[in-house]
RNA sequence: GUGAUUGUAGCUCAGUUGGUUAGAGCAUCGGUUUGUGGUACCGAGGGUCGCGGGUUCGAAUCCCGUCUUUCACCCCA
């Protein structure tokens, strides 16, 4: 049989896997850095707790797993008859693979709540799986590497994450990040005003996609969901939308003068836009998104998504948002929660097209002991001993050569590791050490190999 | 889920209007040269041409299905 994996998931090479390294480690670091603390929770929830909370869309792309033992017996004959794929399919499986880190972390929160001290800040680096069909930058399994602070309403919190993406995207060189903000309750307002609340969602996915398909193409398909030609007079301002923060926050004011929730919207939008500009951003791009209308489902107040530098076609490389209810689900009330994510597999994607990963090296060994005489290999087991005690990675090739061409396989392998110092013989207690790059070959003790190598 | 697209040795690809034992480069292994590798030469192994059907005297090549790749839509990190 020929090995394969399953479509959408990929195998990570050493290089890979250290650049993703890089990455991660650098998340982290900027995470600890603004006062988070890790948590993880399993790879696979409770079906009960994913399903719903994502849309019927996001029910459909959730891995559902088998139960055990003969489950289909248990199923009445008249379900199975039906062959409702979705009605079966609670019968038969309990439990899926989780989907994002949001929903499982207010399970945990939660689950919890009498062992965590509130305001609770936490980060989790995990994967989530998709049952989506793959395509650029996106995959079946990837990860995320979520922020969120619970227990906390105050709007210092969305500043802060505003800066984590900054500090985050600096750090990894990536210039020219733009992060996209909206508020949940300014598309509430939009909606009121215009007197189709009803149609929020269709509304706002509709708006959601005019950069792409044009002011014309979100006419057509506001109309197509039955959104009036008057309702949607009411907002051509929305439909270029350019200026300044401030600006554009201005006009929104006046648009919604009539909802007493977009103009909170509007204020707190306002808020974050002048605290920002007063603390500043190294690299990224803060601007104001009325057509960002993702992650609807949960979201209440800001939300954010992060485009990649202009000229790169990507879909968006983070995103999240304010949710004040996500508890309640589990039946913990009143605890807001806002948070951000950090799409890794795009980022690298992203890095990789823009060339910024040429600082990032494998690791690998700094001397390579070559084997040539068996009789040799104790005390150059030994001297490694003393190298790797010193922090100096080392190692003897394993087999020895028992040919010219086998010496030939040693030095080739030294070539393609790009190993600087290799030692072929033992000279009475001194070993023949010779540095790759300069050609340079010296005789030297253990404890001068030590500097030698430094 | 919808619509396109891809699939030949480990890797990158040739393969002519369907016609004998399907090729090359790189890699691997062996050998000769080379002062202790990075050179050159010689040789070897490795493919049920994604899989399954069909058309045909004959299919890598044409048709259908299926899986996979890539891309767009939907949706999303």
């Amino acid at each position: 049989m020929k090995p394969s994996i399953p479509k959408g998931t990929r195998d990570f090479s050493s290089k890979e896997v250290t650049q993703r390294n890089y990455i991660f480690s650098t998340i982290k670091h900027a995470f600890e850095l603004f006062g988070f603390q890790p948590i993880e929770t399993p790879s696979f929830e409770n079906s009960s707790t994913l399903m719903g909370k994502y849309g019927e869309e996001g029910d459909r792309l959730i891995f559902k797993i088998l139960n055990s033992g003969d489950f289909l017996k248990k199923v009445d004959d008249q379900l199975l008859s039906l062959k409702d794929s979705t009605k079966v399919t609670t019968k038969i499986s309990e439990k899926a693979l989780r989907y994002d880190l949001t929903v499982p972390f207010a399970r945990y929160v939660v689950q919890h709540q009498n062992e965590i001290t509130f305001p609770f800040k936490r980060y989790q680096i995990q994967p989530v799986w998709r049952a989506d069909r793959p395509q650029k930058g996106r995959f079946r399994e990837f990860f995320q590497c979520d922020a969120d602070v619970v227990g906390s309403k105050s709007l210092w919190q969305e500043v802060e994450f505003i800066q984590l993406y900054d500090t985050v995207f600096s750090k990894l060189g990536l210039q020219g990040t733009t992060i996209k903000m909206n508020n949940r309750k300014i598309l509430s307002g939009i909606a009121e005003v215009i007197g189709a609340k009803d149609k929020l969602i269709d509304f706002t996915v509709a708006l959601d996609k005019l950069d792409k398909i044009g002011k014309e193409g979100v006419v057509k398909e506001m109309l197509a969901k039955g959104i009036t030609e008057e309702a949607i007079e009411k907002v051509t301002p929305l439909f270029d939308f350019t200026g300044t923060n401030s600006e554009n926050l201005v006009s929104l004011e006046n648009m919604l003068k009539g909802s007493e929730e977009g103009l909170k919207g509007v204020e707190e939008l306002r808020f974050i836009v002048n605290s920002i500009e007063e603390l500043g951003l190294q690299s990224a791009k803060l601007t104001l998104d009325v057509t960002l209308a993702r992650g609807l489902n949960y979201y209440t107040g800001a939300i954010f998504e992060v485009a990649a530098p202009e000229g790169v076609k990507m879909g968006s490389i983070g995103g999240g948002g304010r949710y004040d209810d996500l508890t309640g689900i589990f039946g913990l009330k009143d605890v807001s929660g806002v948070g951000i994510s950090f799409g890794l597999d795009r980022i690298y994607l992203v890095m990789e097209e823009l060339g910024l990963f040429k600082t990032v090296e494998l690791p690998k060994p700094k001397v390579l002991f070559l084997n040539f005489d068996e009789n040799e290999s104790l005390t150059k087991v030994k001297a490694i001993n003393t190298l790797r005690e010193n922090g100096i990675k080392s190692e003897l090739y394993p087999d020895v050569a028992t040919s010219n061409k086998q010496q030939k396989k040693q030095f080739k392998y030294a070539d393609n590791r790009n190993i600087e110092f290799v030692v072929s013989e033992i000279e009475a207690d001194k070993f023949k050490i010779k540095d790759r790059n300069t050609g340079e070959q010296k005789v030297l003790t253990i404890n001068e190999i030590l500097t030698f190598v430094k």
